[in-house]
DNA sequence: CGTCTGACGCACG
DNA sequence: GCGTGCGCCAGAC
């Protein structure tokens, strides 16, 4: 049914903006990770994509929390400052050296543990 | 309707 | 171990 896909695609920005809102103070997941945990593990980019218009949200999300598979800081520069990121990361504990997060393999948070 | 783009990820050399 | 290229899906033009 038609109404069923335009449902779906509704979705896909409803659940990245969840999952994104349910990542917990201080932890970080990535876009990989989110993609997977809704379905569609190849739409990485999809959910960059998506975070983007997280701007237009009125609803407050962490897309700060939000980092690449290696724990760098890629969408900085979609912020209001760059350095807006890593200083809202930095207010949560969690530590930046040049762009990337410190021990991010310890402060990964994986969104298929929250049972969509 | 073809083509490009993107806050990614992976295979390959 | 690093750079390059390509696939992925959805939207803009």
């Amino acid at each position: 049914m038609k109404n069923l896909q335009k449902l779906h695609k509704e979705n896909f920005f409803e659940r990245v903006y969840t999952i994104t809102k349910k990542i917990p103070h201080g932890k970080v997941t990535t876009y990989g990770a989110i993609a997977k945990s809704i379905g569609s593990a190849n739409a990485s980019r999809m959910v960059g994509w998506a975070l983007n218009n997280t701007s237009f949200n009125e609803t407050y999300i962490p897309a700060h929390r939000v980092v690449n598979r290696i724990g760098m800081l890629t969408g900085k520069h979609h912020f209001r400052h760059e350095t807006l990121m890593q200083e809202l990361l930095e207010s949560e504990g969690v530590k930046v050296t040049n762009d990337k997060i410190v021990d991010f393999k310890n402060l990964f948070w994986d969104p298929s543990k929250e049972l969509i």
